[in-house]
DNA sequence: GAGTTTGAAACT
DNA sequence: CAGTTTCAAACTC
């Protein structure tokens, strides 16, 4: 097992070392050939896989990988993986390799000096900041535990490489730096410590530079990184240097060589290795190998920037009911990678009352709880549907990354869209961002730890609860008109709301509350506003079109703003207005009605919808259409029926599909957040509600998981149960719309299957 | 910041 | 299902 992980390491590796891998599996062949092995074998279950194991163990590793990232809530995944990444490969010409430092340092020193901290606010922005700051905490445990992790991991890559530095094929000067510095320290364990000291030095130095590059974002820092490090990065260079000398005086230490000779070797290391360090190797080098693109770190730094975003509250919803559940599911889900972290988050002190909102994210929201209740729910989501990894948070970001690059680039593509959007909108439309960025970002950001604010837009969901701030006066926040609520997330300190039980404390209020409600409406938790991913990814340029592709479940009813501003649910959420929409004189901006709108017809939305529902279910092309129909079919007949995941059918609790009325629509991170129950798919959670961008992003996430949603289209199917019926009633599946419409109908037909879905609920 | 407008949510 | 009321956000001043 070890063995092939390592291979796989190796592999992921990648570079010019697959040569050296091709030798080592020859060499481990060999081995494998051999007598002893042979008899191991016949005595373990386990059958030896040769090479080739190797790759697909890389998957699961990157898996395993991810879990580690959902549980670090704010410092997100990202920097985990950062931070993995340079302890491991402290690869110093990643610029992301100094923020990981730093927070890593933090992570030693169990926080940051308030004056550093102060330093680092300031030279952050003002979101960021505050979200580092409010945020570490929450992520300071599992920071610690990556960096434990990470110099473990580094122990033994010293020890290895000590004695077979060849063996570290890793590869890559960062590598390599790190192998020999290990090595170094071996020779004297004085000068480790000294090392470590004087890392842990660069660290905190870096920490500051390690914010401004998380700020700044920009990939290529490696620059200012080295120049941020200095101590470290000096002690690193020299390390490298020297070990340059040495490659050149021994040709040996190349990958290749190395892997030849020292096969067994590596084999004997990375058993040797705890789980926990090969996880994190594989993290790290999972996370090296994807981030390796500059892009690739952008979109990560957004993903993770989301997530955390969406962890706030609606993992703190969830805290209340699912908390244990989930503590111990995700321990012992995560456990693997994470475990660590999912403690931390709980253990993760809020500060504030938002805090509760971190603790909660142990918790997760009832969405997210119960996408973390079930983990095999999470890896499904988070592959199918990017958008029930928002809800998630956690889960479908871990996916992402690893096992679904698709998922991830549809996120990253949501992402684009959301900014597009942004344009879209300064153009004509009013962005929320302000809000979310400005006061919310502060508390939200806390809580998250994320200190994007983009990715708080991204992050509908996370916007939306992570901006959320309610006023209510009157309906105690357990009632939709609470935002807060209705996103399915607490509400927290920035809410100026009166007499307030939408808070863990109430838990149970909360959460009979949402029962009723989703008993009224199964979907009022759901996510308002369906993308279809395919819509973001392949509409992907014409942001304009973007919007237009997702669509409000349940379709508008202005009749005076002529849905040109937030009023509508439809603009709000950067969607067009479609079939399902009543509203009058409609001229949104992201597409009337009528077709007329940017985006062009409604049609088009239904479909994208279908679509992406599809897509996220199946993720293969073929299989979508059939899905799809059949999704549409059962939104029609139910809900979103969101056949696929298992959350969906929790989410759908509506019981009756098409009842569900509009709520199909619901901000997907609502119902997520919320009420977890009822959808899994949390991962609507995360944008949903309000955010305008946010929304797309939740759109988008809703696309995935809300697929099944909307699949269901249910939105369609619901909306006509919905208030809205009326525009329901046309409700996509009659397919009033020519072309696309009629893909639909072929759809619907296909469909049976669903109910049994909706069933569930 | 107060008041108005708006449309969703809730209620009948 | 339709109509009305309630509510809070969005908006305006």
């Amino acid at each position: 097992m070890r063995e092939e992980t390592s291979k796989e390491e190796m592999e992921v590796m990648d570079t010019p070392e697959r040569g050296k891998n091709s030798q080592i599996t020859t060499s481990i062949s060999k081995f494998e050939d051999s007598p002893v092995f042979n008899f191991l074998n016949s005595l373990s279950p386990i059958k030896p896989v040769k090479s080739i194991h190797i790759t697909q163990t890389i998957n699961p590793l990157s898996f395993a990988s991810l879990p580690s990232v959902f549980t670090s809530p704010h410092v997100s995944s990202l920097r985990e993986s950062r931070f993995l990444r340079r302890h491991q490969l402290s690869d110093p010409s990643k610029p992301e390799f100094s923020s990981d430092n730093g927070s890593v340092v933090e992570r030693n020193k169990g926080k940051m000096d308030t004056k550093k901290l102060d330093e680092q606010k300031e030279n952050l922005d003002p979101g960021t900041s505050n979200g580092q700051v409010a945020g570490e905490p929450s992520c300071e445990f599992d920071e610690n535990f990556n960096y434990d992790r990470n110099s473990l991991k580094d122990k033994h890559v010293a020890e290895h490489a000590y004695n077979h530095s060849t063996l570290v094929p890793l590869v890559e000067e960062t590598s390599q730096r790190q192998l020999y510095g290990s090595e170094v320290n071996k020779e004297g364990v004085s000068q480790i410590d000294q090392h470590k000291e004087a890392a842990s030095c660069d660290w905190e130095s870096l920490i500051s530079d390690a914010s401004d590059l998380l700020n700044l974002e920009s990939p290529n820092d490696a620059e200012s990184f080295e120049k941020s490090v200095d101590p470290a990065t000096t002690f690193y260079r020299s390390i490298k240097n020297a070990m340059q000398n040495m490659h050149s005086l021994c040709p040996v230490v190349s990958g290749e060589q190395v892997g030849g000779r020292s096969e067994p070797e590596n084999l004997l290391i990375q058993p040797g290795e705890g789980h926990e360090s090969m996880d994190a190797e594989s993290h790290d080098i999972i996370a090296g190998s994807s981030i390796t693109d500059p892009t690739e770190k952008m979109e990560y730094e957004h993903l993770s920037g989301l997530y955390r975003g969406m962890r706030r509250r609606c993992l703190v919803f969830e805290m209340a009911g699912v908390r244990q559940k989930h503590l111990e599911e995700n321990s012992g889900s995560d456990s693997s990678v994470l475990p660590n972290t999912t403690s931390n988050l709980q253990l993760v002190p809020t500060k504030r009352g938002n805090d509760s909102s971190c603790r909660v994210l142990p918790g997760i929201g009832l969405h997210l709880n119960a996408l973390a209740a079930t983990p095999k729910d999470y890896k499904i989501v988070n592959h199918e549907a990017s958008a029930s990894g928002r809800l998630l948070i956690g889960p479908a970001n871990f996916h992402r990354p690893n096992s679904d690059q698709e998922s991830f680039s549809n996120i990253l593509a949501d992402n684009l869209l959301e900014r597009e959007i942004d344009t879209v909108e300064n153009v004509g439309l009013p962005v929320e961002d302000p809000c979310q960025e400005s006061g919310y970002m502060a508390n939200e950001e806390i809580n998250q730890c994320s200190p994007k604010k983009k990715r708080r837009r991204l992050e509908q969901g996370g916007e939306a609860e992570a901006c959320k701030r309610c006023n209510c006066k009157k309906s105690k926040c357990l009632k939709l008109y609470c935002e807060c609520f209705a996103a399915g997330v607490y509400c927290v300190e920035p809410c100026a709301c009166i007499d307030c039980f939408n808070k863990p404390v109430h838990e149970d209020t909360v959460l009979a509350t949402r029962k009723q409600i989703e008993s009224r409406n199964p979907l009022a938790f759901a996510p308002k506003v369906i993308r279809s991913s395919d819509s973001l990814s392949e509409v992907g340029e014409d942001f304009t079109k973007t919007p237009a592709s997702a669509r409000h479940k349940r379709g508008c009813n202005c009749k005076k703003s002529g849905c040109l501003k937030k009023y509508c649910e439809c603009y709000q959420g950067g969607v067009g207005c479609s079939i399902n929409c009543r509203c009058e004189g409609c001229k949104n901006a992201f597409g009337r009605k009528d077709g007329s709108g940017i985006l062009g017809t409604d049609h088009e939305f239904e479909e994208d919808e279908t679509d992406t529902t599809e897509r996220a279910v199946l993720d293969g092309t073929s299989q979508r259409t059939a899905i799809q129909s059949d999704i549409e079919q059962n939104m029609d007949s139910v809900p979103p029926a969101t056949p696929l995941r298992t959350g969906r059918q929790l989410v759908q609790p509506f019981s009756s599909k098409r009842k569900p009325p509009r709520s199909s629509s619901f901000p997907s991170i609502s119902s997520s957040s919320g009420f977890p129950a009822s959808q899994p798919f949390g991962k609507s959670s995360f944008f949903l509600p309000p955010p305008k961008f946010d929304q797309h992003f939740e759109t988008v996430m809703e696309d995935e998981v809300p697929e099944f949603l909307q699949g269901g289209s249910p939105v369609g199917g619901i909306k006509s149960s919905s208030p809205n019926r009326k525009r329901v009633s046309p409700p996509q599946r009659v397919e009033t719309s020519p072309g696309l419409r009629s893909s639909r109908k072929l759809i619907l037909r296909s469909i049976p299957s669903f109910p049994s879905l909706t069933t569930n609920q």
